[in-house]
DNA sequence: ATCCCGAGGG
DNA sequence: CCCTCTGGAT
């Protein structure tokens, strides 16, 4: 690992002292299930529906019968409630059919439950299972950017990238401080740079901008100044 | 208005 | 590569 990079992992884990994954189920079926639901949507209202739903549906054999209305209107504060409704239910059968009605922990079988894609599997995965991989989300792609990745850009090669960049860490903390530092600061359109720990090591911040939201941010940063 | 800790489908 | 699905926050 790099010193710039053991520097930047320390610096931005010092800043988010209570990176952890939000969701808190240690039952993995429970895990999988409100990760799924959290797409497009706030953890707060994730967790104001997973105590209705696992009252009805506690596992994957009692979702996969689950009635579809009933479901939905549980989750429908959660946005996407059809689609998601269909992902819970269809995913919940495979696990019943395919695996025993217990979530894989392997990374090629989650990605191919209905509803599950690589962002949700790595999440289950480091979180329920304690097996490290790099979660690359919206914000994690963006960061890679602005700190400087110009290599592909699809989330793999990104998560390939992160893990040469910090080999033998903590991926899954690493993936929640990245996503914290993501939400909390390095916004999309309007990153506060002025909170930012690692501004003194970020290409995006000083010159030869090449991401046009940091470029607006710094042009208003030094306007500031 | 714009974005969000996405995934599937055309 | 584009679109759609939903509701809430800012």
């Amino acid at each position: 690992m790099t010193r710039r990079a053991r520097r930047t992992y320390r610096l931005l884990a010092g800043r988010y002292p209570d990176a952890r994954c939000e969701l808190d189920f240690g039952d993995p079926f429970q895990l999988l299930v409100a990760t799924i639901l959290s797409a497009q949507t706030t953890d707060r209202r994730v967790n104001g529906v997973t105590p209705a739903l696992f009252a009805r549906y506690p596992d994957a054999r009692a979702l996969a019968s689950a009635d579809r209305a009933e479901v939905e209107t549980i989750i429908q504060p959660t946005g996407f409630f059809r689609a998601k409704t269909d992902s819970l239910l269809k995913m919940a059968s495979a696990l019943v059919e395919r695996f025993d009605g217990r979530v894989p922990r392997r990374l090629q079988d989650l990605v191919t439950l209905p509803g599950v894609g690589r962002k949700t599997a790595n999440v289950v995965l480091g979180d329920a299972f304690g097996v490290p991989g790099i979660t690359v989300d919206t914000h994690v792609g963006r960061l890679a950017r602005r700190l400087g990745w110009t290599g592909e850009q699809d989330p793999v090669a990104v998560e390939h990238a992160i893990g040469a960049l910090f080999p033998r860490r903590d991926w899954t903390h690493l993936s929640h401080v990245l996503i914290f530092h993501g939400r909390r600061t390095c916004h999309a359109r309007r990153p506060a740079c002025g909170a930012c720990p690692v501004a003194t090591l970020c290409p995006s911040y000083g010159a030869g901008e090449t991401d046009p939201d940091a470029a607006a941010a710094l042009v208003r940063t030094e306007a500031r100044a």
